[in-house]
Order: structure tokens, then sequence, then C-alpha cells
DNA sequence: GCGACAG
DNA sequence: ATCTTGTCGC
């Protein structure tokens, strides 16, 4: 798919920050998506203590998901891991892997938050609006904000809340299983991300694209 | 000032 | 994220 050019790519955290707090004015959280007939998974991995980024691109038919396309890149890793700027550290190479992709997804679930984030643009919002997709942030553990443990039931989920506004959803997809962290990325809203995550999970904790991403950037290794 | 802190 | 086999629990 059709990549802008990310010309030029922040050195330090101050510079980091002050272009997250100029991209945040563009995040869309209300439904601005048409109908998904294709929904991909990101996930990015490292090797040498994190000088080189792998990154891998999964995309499944939906509502089936089965896999129709995929695509890995590996590149030098360019910014140091910094809560709240984990974006910049991994976005380049999420890039490059996109890139590849030929089957243009309708929705993109991303291992990370979306607007759950001190200056709500996690990865899911910051890689929607440079691509301009649709996406959904899906963490594995909580990065900002205070909740309510939610009903332990598959679809039970409470409000993800920081300073009075609500950012998210703490969501379970398996009973008896740790919640996951669901916030809007970009043109998509809370209640429809947690749908989507929802019939993207039906048998395990995690959504079969982030799964199958997962899967793509870990055996990378293994070959060439 | 002290602690928390996605992957 | 990453280093890594077996092991405990539903």
């Amino acid at each position: 798919m059709q990549i802008p050019s990310a010309a030029y790519w922040p050195t330090t955290a101050a510079e980091a920050v002050a272009i997250q707090n100029d991209l945040r004015k563009q995040v869309i959280t209300t439904d601005q998506l048409g109908h998904v007939s294709l929904v991909a998974g990101v996930d990015v991995g490292f090797e040498n203590d994190g000088e080189i980024t792998r990154a891998a691109v999964a995309v499944l038919r939906y509502p089936d998901l089965v896999l129709v396309d995929q695509a890995i890149a590996k590149t030098p890793t360019r910014f140091p891991y910094i809560p709240g700027l984990l974006s910049f550290r991994e976005i380049p190479a999420l890039l490059m892997a996109l890139e590849k992709i030929t089957k243009v997804p309708d929705l993109i679930l991303c291992d990370g938050q979306g607007i759950a984030h001190p200056r709500r643009l996690g990865i899911a919002s910051h890689l929607g609006i440079l691509i301009d997709v649709p996406t959904i942030g899906v963490g594995k553990s909580l990065l900002v904000g205070k909740y309510e443990t939610p009903p332990d039931e598959r679809g039970g989920w409470s409000p993800l809340v920081h300073y009075k506004e609500t950012i998210g959803a703490v969501l379970r997809t398996r009973k008896g299983f740790n919640p996951l962290f669901i916030s809007p990325g970009h043109r998509v809203s809370l209640e429809t991300s947690i749908a989507y995550v929802l019939a993207c999970s039906p048998k395990y904790r995690l959504p079969e694209t982030t799964r199958m991403a997962h899967h793509m950037a870990s055996n990378m290794k293994d070959d060439k």
C-alpha cells in the first residue's frame, strides 16, 4: 500500500513530545470507517539488544479471519524505548512492512494504546494519522488511567478514565484471563473498538490479527 | 518531591 | 521487547 514518506524522524524526547502535541489535534474518535472486509494486525520485535527492529503485518479477511496477505520488514532501530514515546521506536519499521502489503486493510489493530496515552497519541493513533487508516489500540497492560476490575466474563468491561476523561475500556476477551486495554486509535469510536476486538478474538485472549503478526515477527529470526 | 511507566 | 524448560492449574 502507498505509504507517505516519513521524511524526517525526531531524535530527542523533547522533539517527539512536541510532535505528539501537534498531531493529537488530528485524531478522530468517532466512526469514520466504511465496510470492513479486511482487518490487519501489526506487531514488532527486536534483535541484538534492540539494535534491530522487526515488523510484521498480517491482513485477515473479516469476519472469518482467514489470512489473505502478509509482509515483514527488518531495519536498524532509530529511537529508544521511552514510556509514552513507543511509537517513535516502532513505527518506522511498521511503515516499511505496510508498504509491502498489496491488500489495503479497512481497519488495523495495533499492539499498544490508542488515545489511552498521556497526550492522547499512543502508537495506534499515531500510525492511523500517518497512513490515514482506521486503527484501534490493543494493549496488554496499562500505561495511564484508572479503572475498576471488569466483570469476569467474555465481553465484560469497565471504562478506563484519565483526568476525568474516558480514554478507553478494560475489556475481557476470555473469562478467567487478564483483560486487554482497548482504546480508539483513529477514525473509530470506543464502542466500535470494543466490538471489533471481540469479533477478532473468538478463541484466545489476544486478537487473531495480533497473534498472527506476532508469530511472523518472531519466526523472522529463524529464516532469512 | 516520589513513584508509575504501552513494547 | 528479550533471556528460556519445565511446570502448575483450569
